[in-house]
RNA sequence: GGUCCCGUAGCUCAGUUGGAUAGAGCGCAAGAUUCCUAAUCUUGAGGCCAGAGGUUCAAAUCCUCUCGGGAUCACCA
C-alpha cells in the first residue's frame, strides 16, 4: 500500500465530514489537496497541506482550518502525534503499530512489494537504442539501452502494459555505405589486398568475419560484378549481421526486446505513403520554399521548393520536408510513419529514448504524433545526455574516425552488467555522466554499486549468521512470509521506526517516477535505503541493545531479523527495477 | 542568429511536477571496531539555488528578460 495514498483518503474523508457538519463550507474543490513527505522528516512522517489549499474557497483562516482537521484526526489510531506548523501545514507522526503493519506487507509482498495498478493496463510503447545497424554499440548507447529498459521495467511495475521497441534504421543512405564495406570486405577474403579502407567507408574490422563467410559461401560470384547487382544482397545480409552483433550485446547488458521494427519493411510496405496521405487529407502536406537558417548560412544551401509538413501548426519552429532532393523519403517521414504504425497498434503514449543531439529533432516528432493521431496520442521523449569515460583520472578518448571507439561490450566485459546497469542510472536522463572505471570497480562507498550491494550482503549476512548462531530449531523459519506474521512491537528505535517508513515509501517512489518517467530516481532511493540501514547497523555498534541478534531473546531476534529481511526485499526489488541483481555476499 | 537542455556547498550531483529552516556524496576538520564484513558509521564547518522582474497563501521549481556553458540548425540518421 501507498500509505501516502492511504492517508489521502483519510484526509479527505475527514474534510467531507467538516463540510457535513459545517465545519466547512460544502462543495469544496479537494483536487489540491495532497498528502506527502515533509521535507524536513523532523516535522513527522506526513504532512498534509489541506488548510493553505482550502483556505481561499472557505473564505477561512488556515491556521482554523487546520485546526478543526487536526482535531478530527487526532482520534485515528493510526496517528501517534499531530500538529499544525508553520502557515497551515498538519503534520503527523503515525503510530508504531502502524509501522509495524507496514513491515509485515513488505515482507508478505516480498518481490511483489511496490507493484501498483496506477498504470491500469493501459499500454505504453518504449522505445530506444534503436542505433544504426552500422557497427558494435558503444557506451554511448548503453546509457540509451539502460534508460529505456529500467524505464519499461518501472511502467510495468506500476500497472503499465509495457512493449520494448527497437526502431531498426535499415533504409538510409548509411547502410549502402554498410554494403560497399562489407563487399570490400567479401573481396579482402577472397585474398585481394584492399589496403587502406576508403575515406567514407566503415574501417572497423567487424565486417571482417561477415566476408569471410560470404567468401566461403558463395565464393567469387559477386568479385567482379557490378555494384547494381549485389548491393541489395550485401544490404541484408550486413544488416543481419550488424543487428545479431547488436542482439548479442545487448543480452551481455541484459536487454531483450519485445519487437524489431524495420524501417526498411515500413517503407516497402508503402506504410509511409499511407502516412503521408493521412497528413495530406488533413491539409498538413505542402510544397514550398523554407527560409534559410539565420546567422551563418550553410555552404551549400539551395533556395528551392520542397515537399513539407505543417509541423509548425503543432508548435514546431518551422515545417519539415519530408522528401529528399531526388525525390525519396526523408527520415523524418519513415519516422512519422513508423510512429503513426505504433499508434495503430495501439499505443496512446509513446516514449522514445534517444541521445542528446537529436534535441532538435523533438518538436517535429511531437508535432507528427499529434497530426497522427488527431491528438490522441502523446510523445515523450527522453534525451540521455554523454557518457564521459574515465580511467586513472584521464579520459579515454572516442573516434569513430579511427574506430577507437569503446565498445558495449568492452565495457560489460571489464565491470559487469550490473555494474554498467547502476552507473548509468545515477544520474538524471538529461545530464552528462561520468563513468570512471577506477570509481565504479572500487569497493567504498565513493561507488554507489558497491554501497548498495553491500547493504544487501550484510543483511543477507545477518539472516544466514542469526540460523547458524542461534540454531534454525530454536529460531524457527526466517522465511520473508514467517517473518511476516512476527510480532514486531519490539521495534521502537526512532531509526528501526525510520528504516521501515523508507521501505513503506517504496510504493510511492514506484508510482511517482514511473509517472514521471524518470528511473533514476529508483537509484537515489536505493542509496537512501542503504544509508539508513548501515547507519542502524553501526549504531549497534554504541548500542548494545540496538543489535540484531540475541541468543538468549528469540522474540526480539525475529522482530530484528524481520526488519533485516523487510530491507533485503526492498533493497533486492529496487535493484530488480534497475535490471541488477541483489547479492548475496562480496566476498 | 533560431531552438532545446543545463546553471544548486570548493567538486560531483539530488530536490518527490509549487510547500516549512534547500539536501546527499566526495573533499576538509574531529571522532567511533569486545558483535553479525570499519568495504561502514557519527559530528562539524561550508549556500544571494547564475542575476533581475512577475504570478500567489507559498517559487530552486511556473512566466518574461539578461548573463554563462552544452547540443542542434533544409536536402544525414
Amino acid at each position: 500500500m501507498n500509505f501516502f495514498s492511504y492517508l489521502a483518503d483519510v484526509v479527505n474523508k475527514e474534510l467531507e465530514q467538516l463540510s457535513a457538519s459545517g465545519g466547512l463550507p460544502e462543495g469544496l474543490d479537494l483536487k489540491n489537496v495532497s498528502v506527502e513527505p515533509p521535507r524536513d522528516s523532523s516535522h513527522g512522517d506526513v504532512a498534509t497541506n489541506a488548510a493553505m489549499v482550502l483556505a481561499k474557497q472557505a473564505r477561512m483562516k488556515p491556521r482554523d482550518i487546520a485546526d478543526a482537521l487536526a482535531a478530527r484526526l487526532e482520534d485515528n489510531a493510526d496517528i501517534e502525534t499531530i500538529e499544525v506548523a508553520g502557515p497551515g501545514f498538519i503534520n503527523m507522526r503515525l503510530s508504531p503499530s502502524f509501522w509495524h503493519a507496514r513491515l509485515a506487507e513488505v515482507l508478505a509482498g516480498g518481490a511483489g512489494y511496490g507493484t501498483s495498478d496506477v498504470g491500469k493496463g493501459e499500454k505504453v510503447n518504449v522505445e530506444y537504442v534503436s542505433a544504426n545497424p552500422t557497427g558494435p554499440m558503444h557506451v554511448g548507447h548503453a546509457r540509451g539501452a539502460v534508460v529505456g529498459d529500467a524505464l519499461a521495467r518501472l511502467l510495468g511495475k506500476a500497472g503499465f502494459d509495457v512493449t520494448r521497441e527497437y526502431y531498426i534504421n535499415d533504409a538510409g543512405s548509411q547502410i549502402d555505405v554498410l554494403a560497399k564495406s562489407l563487399h570490400l570486405r567479401y573481396r579482402e577474403a577472397l585474398g585481394e589486398d584492399i589496403g587502406e579502407i576508403p575515406e567514407g567507408l566503415y574501417p572497423g574490422d567487424y565486417l571482417i568475419p561477415v566476408g569471410q563467410k560470404l567468401a566461403e559461401t558463395m565464393g567469387d560470384k559477386w568479385r567482379e560484378a557490378p555494384e547494381s547487382d549485389w548491393l541489395e544482397e550485401f544490404q541484408v545480409i550486413a544488416i543481419d549481421a550488424m543487428m545479431e552483433m547488436i542482439r548479442t550485446d545487448l543480452a551481455a547488458l541484459g536487454i531483450v526486446f519485445n519487437v524489431f521494427s524495420s524501417e526498411r519493411d515500413l517503407v516497402k510496405a508503402g506504410e509511409v505513403e499511407k502516412a503521408i496521405a493521412q497528413l495530406d487529407s488533413l491539409g498538413l502536406i505542402y510544397e514550398g520554399r523554407l527560409d534559410p537558417p539565420k546567422g551563418k548560412l550553410p555552404d551549400d544551401w539551395e533556395d528551392r521548393e520542397q515537399t513539407l509538413f505543417k509541423s509548425s501548426e503543432f508548435g514546431d519552429d518551422t515545417d519539415r520536408p519530408i522528401k529528399k532532393f531526388d525525390g525519396s523519403w526523408t527520415y523524418f517521414a519513415s519516422d512519422i510513419s513508423y510512429h503513426r504504425n505504433k499508434f495503430e497498434r495501439g499505443f496512446k503514449t509513446q516514449i522514445d529514448v534517444w541521445g542528446a543531439d537529436h534535441g532538435g529533432y523533438v518538436k517535429r516528432m511531437k508535432a507528427a504524433v499529434q497530426a497522427i493521431s488527431g491528438g490522441e496520442a502523446a510523445l515523450d521523449v527522453k534525451l540521455c545526455n554523454l557518457v564521459k569515460l574515465l580511467r586513472d583520472g584521464e579520459q579515454v578518448k572516442m573516434s569513430k574516425r579511427s574506430g577507437s571507439f569503446v565498445t558495449l561490450r568492452e565495457v560489460v566485459d571489464e565491470v559487469g552488467r550490473d555494474v554498467v546497469r547502476f552507473i548509468m542510472l545515477t544520474r538524471r536522463n538529461d545530464a552528462p555522466l561520468d563513468f570512471d572505471f577506477n570509481q565504479v570497480t572500487e569497493q567504498s562507498r565513493d561507488n554507489p554499486v558497491f554501497y548498495v550491494q553491500y547493504a544487501h550482503a550484510r543483511t543477507r549476512s545477518v539472516l544466514r549468521n542469526a540460523a547458524e548462531t542461534i540454531g534454525s530449531d530454536v529460531l524457527g523459519d526466517i522465511s520473508y512470509p514467517e517473518l511476516a506474521k512476527t510480532d514486531c512491537s519490539g521495534l521502537t528505535d526512532p531509526d528501526e521506526l525510520a528504516l521501515i517508513r523508507l521501505m513503506a515509501s517504496w510504493p510511492r517512489t514506484v508510482e511517482t517516477a514511473a509517472a514521471a518517467h524518470e528511473p533514476h530516481r529508483i537509484a537515489f532511493y536505493l542509496h537512501e535505503v542503504a544509508s539508513a540501514f548501515h547507519s542502524l547497523w553501526n549504531k549497534g555498534k554504541d548500542d548494545v541493545s540496538l543489535r540484531f541478534i540475541f541468543e538468549d531473546d528469540i522474540s526480539l531476534t525475529r522482530a530484528r531479523l524481520a526488519l533485516i529481511g523487510g530491507a533485503a526485499s526492498v533493497i533486492a526489488g529496487a535493484l530488480d527495477v534497475m535490471g541488477v541483481e541483489a547479492l548475496e555476499e562480496l566476498r
